[in-house]
DNA sequence: AACGAATGGGAAT
DNA sequence: TTCCCCTTCGTTC
């Protein structure tokens, strides 16, 4: 589930298995090739994560400075990466970005690959400091300014289940963070972002980095408290959110039907009495 | 096997 | 507001 976790992750993952090493990178399926020619040869400098966006830094083997080139990744709805030790398995598919580490390094051969992105590009310095500048702040960095987002949100008459889902007000949350995030604290996704206050905002954002520092650690979203689930055995997807495609099942809290609304063209869940308007 | 929906967001209209 | 990207997963036949 590409939400900021999944990305955040990525690029930890990223970090451990490729850093300090000479990648060779193609692009089977013909898109990405140029991007690829620039990457090939080069030794992956810092892996880092922007909200949902994915960055590699790059430089010339062996030397101290990050300037080669930037690689962004953005997964969109569909992307995936993919990724392994050992030889890469035979390209199939629509395989946008192949990278591999076959250095005599001690970790042995590594590969990733990506498939589906909406963006994979390669970006100059420029163009990642627009990014940075455009995006409101990341709960999972720790630089994320709370006040930052606050500011924005309680000086708009917009509903705050869009505001949360707006990357220039929190970078890094999706749909299942906004539904979860509204349930837990009993917020009407339709309230006007005027009418939240700092200290329900203050325990909204602690309660997105704690959940989403959980998502980058398990490696998928559960926003279910432990008081609330089996812990019997492995959860599935269903018993990992409260609301997030639950329509028509009862509200854990008070039996109501949670409900299905189209907001902004995304699909919005939430308990019409635990989280009145 | 075949189909539809979806965690997102930018470009096109 | 609609389209696109073109994957994975769950549901239905």
């Amino acid at each position: 589930m590409p939400e900021g976790h999944t990305l955040h992750r990525l690029a930890g993952e990223h970090q451990r298995e490729f850093r300090g090493r000479v990648l060779h990178a193609d692009s089977p399926q013909g898109r990405f090739v140029e991007g690829a020619e620039a990457i090939d040869g080069q030794e992956l400098a810092k892996a880092e994560a922007f909200g949902k966006h994915l960055v590699h830094h790059y430089r010339e083997p062996g030397s101290r400075k990050a300037s080669g080139p930037i690689l962004h990744v953005h997964l969109g709805l569909f992307g995936k990466f993919r990724q392994g030790t050992g030889e890469p398995p035979a390209p199939t598919g629509a395989l946008r970005l192949r990278l591999t580490a076959d250095d005599p390094s001690p970790r042995g051969p590594q590969w990733a690959e990506l498939r589906g992105p909406t963006a994979c590009e390669i970006w100059d310095p420029t163009q990642l400091a627009d990014l940075i500048a455009r995006l409101g702040p990341d709960p999972l960095r720790p630089d994320g300014d709370p006040d930052a987002a606050f500011r924005r949100i309680s000086r708009s008459n917009t509903e705050i289940g869009a505001l949360l889902m707006d990357q220039k007000v929190v970078a890094g949350v999706g749909n299942v963070y906004r539904a979860e995030i509204l349930y837990r604290h009993g917020v009407s996704p339709f309230r006007p972002g005027r009418t939240i206050d700092a200290g329900l905002w203050q325990e909204m954002w602690l309660d997105l980095v704690h959940l989403m520092r959980a998502g980058v650690r398990v490696g998928r979203i559960e926003t279910v408290r432990p008081e609330d689930r089996p812990h019997t055995r492995r959860l599935t997807r269903s018993q990992a959110t409260y609301v997030y495609r639950h329509a028509g099942e009862p509200c854990r809290i008070c039996g109501t039907e949670v409900a299905l609304a189209d907001m902004q063209g995304r699909n919005l869940f939430w308990c019409p009495t635990c989280q009145p308007r």
